[in-house]
DNA sequence: TTTAGCATGCGAGAT
DNA sequence: GCATGCTAAA
């Protein structure tokens, strides 16, 4: 058991002084409320644990409580706990939760991250063991594949058939399994036409020339310095007394090794995970890991959390039955105390755009509160889809009825084109012979540099082993420069001056790094490039400026976040270490909306209403899984559905659609095989009211009682109550607030009398998603629009800006 | 170098 | 249906 005598070690922790205060305070407040599995998995601090945490059964809660109970029994310091996560999200929580138990921060806990956070502290520090310096550069997806496309076409291997992306899969597959250039297993030998493993080690060669680590690495390179230095790794052993894992059926080979590297002599390590939620095989989670733990770690106590604590019981049932079709599962029966609540709804629908209709109906009918449940928020609803497409027609749904929605997961704020643009100059400033970064801007704007012009600047570099921007200053120092195309000839030692002086810039302790990042991306040229140019006359003018396309605005915003971001940091150097961190773009608005997300992304998140939309075999579960995976795959997506229905806390609706467009070719889809897995008792299956015009599908033995067609019935039905939906309601009251941007005076002196809407027929407008295009119907308040890309949709007013009232400018 | 026009291929996506 | 990435033409 632990140590309560070990007050000196205690007080010892540097970093955090935990109060005596908080010792002497009312007895570990912190189990206060704890169920007695959750206890006992708090109070077990010696030997390996297993906390088997089902979907809503207070994981986090046990989790951090672990982690108080350690520090204030004195067992450890902040500095002997390693606490282990697999997103940034999930650190910054457990952090947030700890400090709330405590009472105060804490910062004293620097071993409560990321596995990728923890293995870049872990390897700055013994980089020189993988021959590496301790300032490598930590490469994105996107660098990772132009490498590869270079040793590709190095190779003469035909790039079409053999894609470097293709090669970035493999070889983060074998990384993802600890498999070093050396140790690939002879069944991986074909890879790649048979080049892969010779590719493999060059790419690593060539990571090592650039003193830089992808993803991958970071793991793996601890991995092979652990088991090469005995030594290192009992000193780490003693270090990091206790080890937590959350999430631990997601790890991979590499994480599970080293991991065990670490546990091995004390073994106090507790993981917590849930093998039914393991939906990440697709990216080198194991399964097994979690399976097998009690014979990784023999001894091991396995405490089940099984009360649950969000759903109500019809729902539990029904993920419980679902879930049950799959073998080889460690088993758990989730339970709650809570009311049965209503059955988990199933309706089935013509195709995919009625399934969109009828969700977006049903949203506000649940907000007002109808068939006899309270009203619920849009806040508080969820849409989660199988695959991303999926949302389209939701959103389209969405726009056209004026339900604010929100999407989750679109692409990450770091991987965005403009941003990682920025970075990559940020990086020059900092240290002009990153040619990764050069690569990615030197003809970012355009400064005339084609395939011609770089070869050059690479010859001179390979001859005189130069970075690339030491090569173009060697090119104008004899005059080579004049070689290359016109443009090229003025604006790339320009560039490489420009660079030079930034440099010096950002060593400079006086100059702000965040004026400098300005005025980086102002000089570059980067800001200008998302405008049109203008003619002499216009800026004589003073016309505004325009933008270049629809997509600028957007670009130049998350831009000027960059900048902003940058704020909190010291300086350049250390915001681009710790760049991944800025990830969450969201900024909430106060309009409460809807969510839209994959069933992924919504893993560990909770709503009072989940709509499971698409389910049909081929999509969910989706017929490429089952195909390159078999069985294995489609285990995966049942443990999707479950972890889509154990998101619900109050109301379930899982939806299917008899008809839906794949890849623009309509096809006729059969109900999905989960839904034959639902209990029948704890579902009921709707038919929307005034239908008429059943049609049984008669493919399915599930409990679906037919299809039915978008009739004018049904039209005519949903028309009759739009007036009092909640839709039209806050237009009503969105119209009295100043919205979005309101078009300009001056462009609609000529809106006739008869139009409330602030457009009129001819207008052009300017569209969030749609981009630009012209009014060509008006009808109250919903306008119909020619966009100019998206074809002819129909919108409503309010997500419409007049065009050319681009707005203020950023910088 | 830039661009329009056609072929291609398609899941989920943290770090 | 759409984005991506190539070839051909400007």
């Amino acid at each position: 058991m632990s140590s309560f005598d070990d007050s000196d070690a205690f007080e010892a922790a540097s970093s955090v002084s935990l109060s005596q205060r908080a010792m002497a305070a009312a007895p570990r407040p912190y189990l206060d409320g704890l169920n007695p599995a959750q206890r006992a998995a708090v109070e077990t601090l010696e030997g390996p644990v297993l906390m088997l945490a089902g979907a809503g059964t207070g994981k986090t809660k046990a989790l951090t409580a672990r982690i108080a109970h350690l520090l204030l029994t004195g067992t450890a310091r902040p500095n002997e706990i390693l606490a282990v996560t697999f997103t940034n999200k999930a650190a910054r929580e457990m952090k947030t939760r700890v400090a709330t138990l405590l009472g105060q921060p804490v910062e004293g806990m620097p071993w409560l991250g990321t596995f990728h956070a923890i293995c870049v502290k872990l390897l700055r520090r013994h980089a020189e063991l993988v021959g590496l310096k301790s300032n490598f550069t930590i490469l994105d997806t996107d660098d990772q594949v132009r490498l590869m496309k270079q040793l590709i076409v190095a190779s003469e291997i035909d790039e079409k058939r053999w894609p470097a992306r293709m090669l970035a899969g493999i070889i983060d597959n074998w990384k993802n399994r600890a498999i070093t250039p050396d140790k690939v297993p002879s069944a991986d030998a074909g890879a790649f036409n048979r080049r892969g493993p010779e590719l493999y080690a060059q790419y690593q060669q060539r990571l090592k020339d650039l003193n830089a680590a992808d993803f991958g690495d970071l793991l793996l390179h601890m991995v092979t310095i652990f088991q090469a230095h005995d030594d290192l790794l009992d000193q780490y052993r003693r270090w990091f007394r206790y080890i937590l894992v959350d999430e631990y059926q997601d790890t991979n080979v590499a994480q599970y090794l080293w991991l065990r590297l670490l546990a091995g002599g004390h073994n106090n390590i507790c993981v917590v995970g849930d093998d039914d939620q393991s939906i990440y095989g697709w990216r080198g989670a194991e399964v097994g890991n979690i399976l097998r733990f009690e014979k990784d770690f023999p001894g091991a106590h396995v405490v089940r959390l099984e009360q649950n604590y969000r759903s109500t019981a019809h729902i539990l049932a029904a993920a419980s039955g679902v879930i049950a079709g799959n073998k080889g599962r460690l088993g758990k029966t989730l339970w709650t105390e809570g009311e049965e609540g209503e059955k988990v709804r199933l309706i089935g629908h013509w195709d995919g755009d009625e399934e969109a209709r009828w969700v977006g109906e049903e949203i506000e009918a649940m907000q007002r509160g109808t068939r006899g449940m309270d009203p619920i928020s849009p806040d508080h609803m969820a849409i989660l889809v199988r695959a991303s497409h999926q949302m389209r027609a939701f959103e389209d749904r969405f726009l056209t009825i004026g339900l604010p929605y929100r999407v989750i997961g679109g692409p990450r704020f770091y991987e965005r084109m403009e941003i990682r643009d920025a970075m990559a100059y940020f990086r020059l400033a900092v240290s002009p012979t990153d040619d990764l970064a050069m690569e990615r801007i030197i003809n970012v704007p355009r400064r005339g540099v084609g395939p011609a012009a770089m070869q050059k600047i690479y010859d001179r570099a390979s001859e005189e082993s130069l970075s690339l921007t030491a090569s173009v200053t060697s090119l104008v120092r004899d005059g080579k420069i004049a070689t290359m195309g016109g443009k090229a000839r003025t604006k790339v030692p320009e560039l490489v001056e420009q660079i030079f002086r930034w440099h010096e810039l950002a060593r400079d302790p006086e100059c702000s790094h965040v004026e400098l990042a300005e005025m980086i991306l102002e000089e570059s040229g980067y800001i200008e490039s998302y405008f049109q140019p203008r003619t002499k006359e216009e800026v004589d003018r003073g016309d505004p400026p325009k933008y270049k396309d629809v997509e600028a605005p957007g670009r130049l915003e998350n831009l000027k976040e960059l900048v902003k971001a940058l704020e909190g940091f010291e300086n350049l150097q250390g915001f681009l270490e710790h760049v991944s961190l800025i990830m969450d773009n969201e900024q909430e608005s106060e309009e409460p909306k809807v969510t839209l997300m994959t069933l992924h992304a919504a893993k560990g998140l909770e709503f009072p209403a989940v709509f499971l939309p698409g389910w049909e075999d081929g999509l969910f579960p989706s017929q490429r899984a089952m195909d390159e995976e078999g069985m294995k795959g489609l285990e995966e997506e049942r443990r999707l559905a479950y972890v889509g229905i154990t998101r619900a806390e109050r109301v379930c609706t899982i939806s299917f659609a008899g008809n839906r467009r794949v890849y623009g070719q309509w096809q006729s889809q059969m109900p999905s095989r989960f839904i034959d897995e639902l209990p029948e008792d704890h579902v009921e299956v709707l038919t929307p009211s005034g239908l008429h015009g059943h049609q049984n599908m008669g493919a399915s033995a599930s409990p679906v009682a037919g299809m039915m067609r978008g009739s004018d019935l049904h039209e005519a039905a949903s028309r009759a109550d739009v007036y009092n939906s909640p839709g039209w309601r806050r237009l009503q009251t969105n119209a009295a607030k100043p919205g979005l941007r309101q078009p300009s005076e001056a462009r609609h002196m000529t809106i006739d009398a008869e139009a409330e809407s602030a457009f009129s027929i001819g207008d052009r407008v300017f569209h969030q998603k749609f981009g630009y295009g012209a009014v060509i119907s008006v009808e109250g308040d919903k306008l119909g629009i020619a966009f100019d890309k998206a074809g002819t949709k129909h919108v409503v007013a309010r997500f419409l800006v007049a065009a050319g009232a681009a707005g203020d400018v950023p910088f």
